[in-house]
DNA sequence: CATTTCGGGTGT
DNA sequence: ACACCCGAA
């Protein structure tokens, strides 16, 4: 659980940006005749029409969910657009939702610190510019309001039957006897509403955000009025936002832990959790998620919004349910060379783009073993040092699963005969490149890393394809 | 063992 | 290093 140090007098400005069913958008920006219309973005579509991945807002309508089988959204809405996710190397291919998440963090970034979170989501910390712009152009002295502020939901504010709830929220953001909390969420405001014009208009894409003190009030205010608009949670509205807040829905607590608390302490909504003591809660969960939870009831979260544009990690990987079940060596060592050269398709445009390069080669699998003494066993993952070039990560990878295989079955394993096993399947593989950093700078040149190699033979082998196939970058560890 | 494919994080 | 949890499209 994230321990940071908590302030009760946070007065930083946050934001958490999360884009509006950002696949089905990506997909609509590429056939742009599918706007307006009940759209789906499906993984696969052999076995029952596919999984839903991102539904559109109109198709929502109709009551289409995330997970339901394409076919299954056919029966419920007949006319909706069902989008494939691109597939390369046999898997689906998630390059072009990334690529257009990049494009939006680059415009989120102009205005302070920002965070990638994910493929669609970013937090930005906007203190200083809501403090530069109180200082030298107040919004309390600003003429006209732009419209998409004025749309701001704006919690606890009174929208009295019959009042303009434009009028009032610029009467809240003009307010002199606000106090500075509230100013520099109004700044907040302004600033948040314009970035995600500039992300309408440069990307296409709209945005919806939550605007407050800290990370987890955004992040909940993000998501309570879409698509397309932003909530701000003033610090006088903390308190009747949270007492009756079901607790599965603060980030962290909608799955076991939130159980947890439902099943074993009694608490159904954050403010039940204010009734326990912090000694209480670190008892019962530790020291650490103790404490996180007593914060939490009080609104107070002081994680700081990291300056990270780009992804920890990456990683390639594919299911195969049900009787698609990998049965063989050569059919595993397969699907691996698949995920790896993905995999090394990434890392070479992240040393061509981002200058920088993994450390760490780690191969995940599941499997099951039918008839045997522990077929609950999981299959163990297995890490190693990351080598570059497409050929070495197969190589690798390879070698990890089969050391994995063999603690897996036991010394005495099911082969029969030929390659041909019995007792086992493989139902998911996966390969992901870790301990990323950035290659030292003032160098912008990855030949020093060759050694007994000349700069000059370097030099003619920039190319990713070069790379992926020629190269043998192998970085001592510890190295960088 | 038919959501799948990611990515971030903590505990040991 | 490895297991497990969390959440999002």
């Amino acid at each position: 659980m994230p321990v940071a140090k908590p302030e009760s007098s946070d007065s930083r400005v946050i934001a958490h940006v999360d884009m509006d069913c950002f696949y089905v958008q990506v997909e609509q920006r590429k056939q742009p005749q599918l706007r307006g219309l009940p759209t789906a973005v499906v993984q696969y579509n052999e076995w029952k029409g596919g999984a839903l991945i991102a539904v559109s807002y109109e198709a929502r309508k109709f009551g289409i969910k995330r997970s339901m089988r394409g076919e299954e959204a056919k029966e419920v809405c007949p006319q909706v657009q069902l989008v494939q996710v691109p597939v390369a190397r046999g898997k689906a291919d998630l390059s072009g939702y990334r690529n257009a998440g990049s494009e939006v963090v680059s415009i989120l970034a102009r205005r302070g610190r920002c965070e990638r979170a994910s493929i669609d989501e970013v937090y930005l910390d906007l203190t200083d510019a809501a403090e530069m712009m109180l200082a030298d152009n107040p919004p309390q002295g600003m003429e006209t309001i732009d419209e998409e502020a004025l749309k701001s939901h704006i919690l606890g504010l009174n929208n009295e039957d019959g009042s303009d709830v434009k009028e009032n929220v610029r009467n809240w953001i003009h307010r002199h006897n606000a106090d500075h909390r509230d100013k520099l969420l109004a700044c907040g405001i302004l600033i948040v509403a314009e970035l995600r014009m500039q992300v309408l208009k440069e990307t296409e894409f709209t945005c919806s955000a939550g605007i407050a003190h800290n990370k987890m009030l955004a992040k909940l205010a993000s998501g309570m009025n879409k698509p397309a608009q932003q909530t701000v949670v003033p610090f006088s509205s903390v308190k009747g936002l949270l007492d009756t807040l079901p607790i599965r829905k603060m980030k962290q607590l909608g799955g076991k832990l939130g159980i947890s608390l439902q099943m074993d302490m009694g608490v159904n909504t954050v403010g039940d959790l204010l009734q326990f003591p912090e000694e209480k809660l670190q008892e019962r969960y530790g020291i650490n998620t103790g404490t996180w939870l007593w914060n939490i009831a009080r609104g107070i979260s002081g994680e700081e919004v990291e300056g990270r544009l780009l992804p920890k990690s990456h990683g390639s990987g594919k299911t195969f349910p049900g009787p698609r079940a990998l049965k063989t060596v050569p059919a595993v060592q397969h699907w691996l060379n698949q995920l790896c050269e993905e995999l090394s398709e990434r890392l070479c445009s992240d040393l061509d783009q981002n200058k920088r390069i993994a450390h760490t080669l780690t191969l995940h699998a599941r499997a099951y073993k039918s008839s045997d003494s522990d077929s609950q066993k999981k299959f163990p993952s297995k890490s190693c040092p990351l080598r570059y070039g497409t050929a070495k990560i197969q190589e690798d990878a390879f070698n990890l699963f089969q050391a994995g295989l063999r603690e897996y079955i036991g010394f005495y394993g099911g082969k029969t005969r030929g390659s041909h096993c019995r007792g086992w399947g493989i139902t998911s593989l996966s390969v992901s490149a870790s301990k990323i950093v950035p290659i030292p700078s003032g160098t912008c040149s990855i030949a020093k890393y060759f050694h007994g190699q000349s700069t000059s033979h370097f030099s003619s082998m920039q190319s990713s394809d070069n790379l992926n196939t020629e190269a043998t970058l192998s970085l001592p560890s510890g190295s960088i």
